[in-house]
DNA sequence: GTTTAGCACTCTATCTCTTCGAGTGCTAAC
DNA sequence: GTTAGCACTCGAAGAGATAGAGTGCTAAAC
């Protein structure tokens, strides 16, 4: 064994050449090919040992003794957060995206199933979107309204406009009085209450102050509690699924299962720091398919972090192309649901346009 | 060629042998398989002639001349139209159906996913259930809650349970007089309305009617439009999917499409008939999968069709098996479905006979 | 006329053997 | 430090060869 191998800036320009080979073609990359392309000005022999140096430094590796070479995940780890400088994307293309994904009338649901239809046709990959997350609304109104032999409906709204509501049964039914008294009694616990910031002790608090009141009255709590359990769970939805399976590199059964499952995906988008990042399946305990990549940047309500946006694919893909992509539409849908004049509370379907 | 093949009993005894033999093991059937059969007294050589003259009349095939024989969706056909009878559940799997679906406290929303889950686990098939429809139930209740500036959530609710909920912008706020003029006024005109009759043209005129009174009120009708629409939309759920993905006679990239976008499905559940059918992929032109196949039945509530309820698998599949199971469990939740006063039809014919 | 035994034939799946070529590492020359 | 040349390795792809399952047909038996 030699001594220290050096990374010096030609390695990296070959390294960096081997990946785009790689994703172009989808076959390991042999010296000869590097060396045929034009910002490549040294022989196939140079760069051999130069891949053969990267080999042993972790980024390249052989899928068999005579064969080329493919970048290792840490390869393109590098490759990504060095090497590689995406291009802007041209207006041509971001007229496309504006016409695909909607505009400051479009439901909000509605854009991030636009967006994730768009990445899904253009990239080819499966995208996967989460809903405006509900975190940092807060509890506006709780009603109880009954509507049948001690049965009633909860209602429970939050400042983004999320609403859920859900059936009750009581054994015995409720006078005007009592429902006064608890809805008061909710009212004043809960209003204004952040939606990240109720528990379940809060609400087992809850049950034991309503009890001594009124014992029949728990199941509503309970009821609350529920719903506010749904509030707090974030919507994931996995769009062009199809497009994974179509991937030799990704392991069927692995990708099956992953479909079914979303293992983990819901960690790795919420994980997520601002601005656009690349994680590997190798890199992550939980998120299932091995050789895969997931591309996810957050959208941004009003300032605050509301929802992911991202893109599956295998490690092998065209990473400047994709990346353009999803920063341009987070940044897009950001702007798009977010209010320029004032903080109005749009639900996932509010429907703003009023005009008959 | 020979003149007239007359199908005999005994070729009908030998596709019922191919279709059961091809059911157990996967592998194409021959002549020397069948004869060995307890119930098939006849040599190998008879059975060549006479799977030949199937194969002609079109209930089997031949992957390649020297294979052995695989029912086509013909033969299938008229092996689970006539020749096969499926033998009664005993006590035993019907009492572990009853634990698994629930009883009479059961709501129904989960009384039908448990059938789903129930079908799941025991066929390893993917299981499909729509919704109890709520078509025969009426409007029960409709309010509007103003929840913010210029915002109000609509909430509708049927008879059967089912609840709906909206929210709505306004142009202008509504004070307390219009409001109730606005409640009052739908509820006069939705209420015990039932959710079949619910259409476009009595919105419209309701539209009329409130713009009337005040122009802005619009919106609100649209919106319990829209919700009515949501009411009458039947729900479905398939589970287990995954199940079908590990079908090796069916292609994986139908089974991800059909599984992404549940092409045709719906359809296929709401053209059932009364009783029991056993639909074919390649019968049908929406539903997506090839080699597929689907056993459905209709549930009933108080003696109304309210939904639907069926396994998905490959045309490879125990239909013995699995017919009396989806049977069994649509006559149960009927039953369970239904007040037990009142006259229950279970069975795959109607049973008039209506004593227990 | 129907059924059966026997036999030649067909076709696939599987294995081995060979060839081909891409790509490498090493050495020696520049 | 770079390059040309060369022997070597290894997998992919193709060609037989073989085995086995199943058939269709014919002629004999019932």
């Amino acid at each position: 064994m030699k001594g220290r191998v050096i990374v010096d800036d030609r390695k990296l320009k070959i390294l960096a050449a081997v990946v785009d080979e790689y994703v172009r073609t989808g076959e390991p990359v042999g010296s000869k090919a590097i060396s045929k392309l034009d910002n490549i000005k040294v022989s196939a022999a140079t760069i051999r040992n130069d891949m053969a140096a990267l080999e042993q430094l972790g980024y390249l590796e052989q899928p068999h003794t005579s064969a080329g070479r493919v970048p290792t995940f840490k390869g393109y780890r590098l490759y990504i957060d060095e090497l590689m400088s995406p291009p802007d994307l041209s207006d041509e293309e971001k007229h496309r995206l504006d016409d695909m994904i909607g505009g400051k009338d479009t439901p909000e649901e509605l854009l991030i199933q636009n967006a994730a239809a768009a990445l899904t046709e253009i990239t080819k990959c499966a995208a996967v979107v989460t809903n405006s997350v509900p975190r940092f609304s807060v509890i506006s109104k709780v009603e109880v309204i009954p509507t049948g032999k001690r049965l009633y409906v909860i209602l429970l709204i939050t400042s983004s406009g999320n609403i859920k509501n859900k059936a009750c049964r009581l054994e015995f039914d409720l006078n005007h009085e009592q429902l006064d008294f608890f809805t008061k009694y909710i009212e004043e616990n809960l209003s204004g209450v952040s939606v990240d910031e109720l528990s379940e002790e809060m609400f087992d608090k809850m049950v034991a102050a309503v009890s001594a009141y009124m014992v029949s009255l728990s199941p509503l709590v309970k009821g609350i509690c529920e719903l506010s359990e749904d509030l707090r769970q974030q919507e994931l939805t996995l769009s062009g699924s199809e497009n994974l399976l179509k991937c030799d590199e990704l392991d069927k059964m692995e990708v099956v299962r992953f479909i079914e499952h979303k293992d983990g995906l819901s960690d790795m988008l919420e994980d997520a720091f601002s601005g656009i990042q690349v994680k590997f399946g190798a890199e992550s305990g939980s998120f299932a398919i091995g050789n895969s990549s997931l591309i996810v940047s957050k959208y941004r309500k009003d300032g605050k972090e509301a929802g992911s946006l991202g893109v599956i694919g295998p490690m092998r893909v065209d990473y400047k192309k994709i990346i353009p992509y999803v920063e341009y539409l987070t940044s897009k849908i950001s702007y798009l649901m977010s209010d320029d004049d004032e903080n109005i509370i749009t639900g996932n379907i509010v429907d703003t346009d009023t005009q008959p």
